[in-house]
DNA sequence: CCTACCGATCGGTAGG
DNA sequence: CCTACCGATCGGTAGG
């Protein structure tokens, strides 16, 4: 793990990639961030343009793998489309950058990005959209939205509150009861950021739901 | 209008900047766009910083010249917010560039834009706030969020909704019942897009308001 | 993994 | 508004 050359130029370039953009992150930076001259980065990557389909490739795998659970959450009994959107959340808020390089994606490469999506998310979405429409006729989602396109509001609104929360907690209640600004609970999420997700998970749930 | 070079060198600015971020935007590509060559476009701005500062100013200005009637309809009678949730979605809509720098500002520079939205948004802020605990007193607006994110998330979700609806759209239903896929309405929106824009704010709505 | 180097392009200046 | 040019930095290659 520490010493795997490869997995250490991908998460350097992950991180410059989300922070500066593709084309602003420079080879030579990435390469400096892990310790190596850049022609040596060029020895595990041939190109930045490999790089950054490794890069990419790296978020959609883990994406896939979370797929099943998500899948589960989703076709379960009970609170299920609330299990999704935590699952939705957490994968985006256990790695900001993730939300931040798909949203630089998006209006990077727009006609792209939305190939990916018809690749990798339709056989989710029909077994979210099959879940809505019960929920439609049981009554407890709100009928007044496409199913497909809500889904992708509330993730949305999802992907870039997370990706833009520096942002975003501008005006946030400073009445935080922590004794550090830097706090953080249980399992490493700064206590602000915490209570933010949940209202970002609430305000997505309203966008699907009808009220209880 | 049609020749004045100042405004047309920051029209295409905008446009280049909204489409490949500032820093992969060139001079020379911009200066191409207006049909004159890279130092004459230097004559008009003394540098790419100050290109760019004056996009930012327009932007924000055009912002500020909204910025009445959407106190108005913050608080006059009846559907006080929706007129809001309108009067945002079409600063957006009427040219979505402006959602999409704004977009990549929150990426590329987020203390930045933090001190932005304080210094530009807070007596706006301050007024819908206290619209808001008014709504949650009388029953209309949901009083489990607090007022303030409440407001960022609904801004973020119109702002991204319309930066990236060539992506959010891979979903939608085709059925339309326009006879050209670039059919337009009386105010030259795309029918589609208009469709999108109207679930969008009632997603918006739904995470602000309680049910009827 | 390195040094040395390539052509292309960048933002910006000189001078007219 | 132009041509001509500057140093810096980019992605990438040669060669070891």
């Amino acid at each position: 793990m520490p010493d795997d050359m490869h997995q250490l130029i991908l998460d350097a370039a992950t991180r410059r990639f989300a922070r500066s953009g593709v084309a602003s992150a420079s080879l030579s930076k990435i390469a400096a961030d892990v310790g190596i001259q850049k022609p040596s980065l060029l020895y595990h990557f041939r190109s930045k343009a490999e790089l950054h389909e490794a890069v990419i490739a790296s978020l959609v795998e883990r994406w896939r793998e979370r797929l099943p659970s998500l899948l589960l959450a989703a076709t379960d009994g009970e609170s299920r489309f609330e299990a999704v959107v935590w699952e939705v959340v957490h994968f985006f808020a256990e790695d900001p950058d993730r939300a931040r390089i798909l949203l630089r994606e998006m209006l990077d490469r727009p006609e792209w990005f939305r190939g990916l999506l018809v690749d990798q998310l339709s056989t989710w979405m029909d077994v979210v959209v099959a879940a809505l429409r019960r929920g439609m006729t049981e009554g407890t989602i709100r009928d007044d939205l496409e199913p497909a396109t809500a889904v992708m509001l509330a993730t949305q609104l999802l992907l870039s509150g997370v990706a833009t929360y520096d942002v975003l907690s501008a005006f946030e209640p400073a009445d935080a009861p922590s004794t550090l600004e830097t706090a953080a609970s249980a399992d490493g999420v700064p206590d602000g950021f915490e209570r933010y997700l949940s209202q970002l998970v609430r305000f997505a749930h309203a966008g699907l739901f009808r009220d209880a």
